[in-house]
DNA sequence: GCCGACCAAATTAAGACCTA
DNA sequence: TAGGTCTTAATTTGGTCGGC
């Protein structure tokens, strides 16, 4: 079951992030069509700054920076490191438009990784058609979006055959990889805390409903919770297993062509106990991290 | 200095609302 | 009724500000 990525993909390199939601890269000259080689960091190589990098149609200019809509607001520190390759698709002819296009995919350590946070979305709905997720093969009919309580859950699966309760789904993006181990969330997300709380609740009133986890890489495992990153998801992850919420993952293969969802891989509730501190998760961030967790 | 509150950042998608 | 426009939510970090 694979999705397709938008083409063509324009290759680049990252050199630095401008915010959450921008990062700055330099147009490459050829898109690669196998796993990528590492690129050595462009510090020192006379690169152009990342605050020069420009929008718009103009920045097509291959000495110029691009600067590129990053669909991903985690951390991602390690996969964004100055002088990484990318693939990026360029926007052109929408004047409302504040960046050249959007980065969609990085190499790291010799794979593609997927930085788009919209595509387990797009995997999930492709999936539902092609009923290529067991747990959610028996299901008919779908809504996107539905509104629950104070916000929205991603999919309400309804219709079984053979009949089964209505099932509720809320899928995850994860990129990042420690060991064999996806990790999840690379910051604090007190959103996610909400949402499993939420299908939990759900569950004690008779709701089916699920967590699906795409991890965005093919060299995972498992899947746990990123105590370090956000010890208060970990507990709540714990908490709505506890009370009957289906934890899924899958591994997923990416290309520069499409993305594939290869297997599932077990999810474990119990946090790993990393004695290094995550590349991803600065000890400012866990520190803050901790201290709100701690108020709770 | 610590802590909480607030805000901006870019884009998409869905639903609500308005107009022809 | 159809199409266009507007609003809201999602995706969380990091900086700033004010109170203590």
């Amino acid at each position: 079951m694979t999705v397709a990525w938008p083409q063509p993909l324009v290759p680049v390199i990252v050199l630095g992030r401008l915010n959450r939601f921008a990062v700055a890269a330099l147009p490459e000259a050829e898109v690669p069509d196998r796993a990528p080689a590492p690129v050595p960091p462009a510090g020192g190589t006379g690169a152009p700054a990342a605050s020069e990098a420009v929008g718009g149609r103009d920045g097509a200019d291959r000495d110029r920076p691009l600067r590129l809509h990053l669909p991903n607001s985690g951390r991602m520190a390690e996969l964004l490191a100055p002088g990484t390759r990318g693939l990026a698709r360029l926007a052109a002819g929408d004047p409302h438009r504040r960046t050249a296009g959007e980065l969609l995919l990085v190499a790291y350590r010799g794979r593609w990784v997927s930085v788009d946070a919209r595509m387990p979305n797009r995997l999930f709905l492709a999936a539902l058609r092609a009923r290529a997720l067991p747990p959610f093969a028996a299901y008919r009919r779908w809504q996107a979006e539905v509104p629950w309580g104070r916000g929205r859950l991603d999919f309400r699966l309804e219709d079984a055959d053979p009949p089964a309760p209505p099932c509720l789904v809320e899928t995850k993006s994860c990129n990042l990889v420690e060991g064999g181990t996806a990790l999840f969330p690379d910051a604090p997300t007190a959103r996610g805390s909400r949402h499993l709380d939420a299908m939990a609740a759900a569950v004690r009133q008779g709701w089916r409903a699920a967590v699906v986890w795409f991890v965005q890489r093919d060299d995972a495992v498992r899947l746990a919770p990123h105590s370090t990153a956000d010890p208060a998801f970990a507990a709540a992850l714990a908490r709505a297993r506890a009370a009957g919420v289906e934890a899924y993952a899958y591994r997923c293969r990416v290309t520069p062509a499409a993305i594939a969802v290869l297997d599932a891989i077990p999810v474990l509730t119990a946090p790993v106990v990393q004695g290094d501190p995550s590349p991803s998760a600065s000890p400012g961030a866990a520190m803050r991290s901790e201290r709100r967790s701690s108020l709770r």
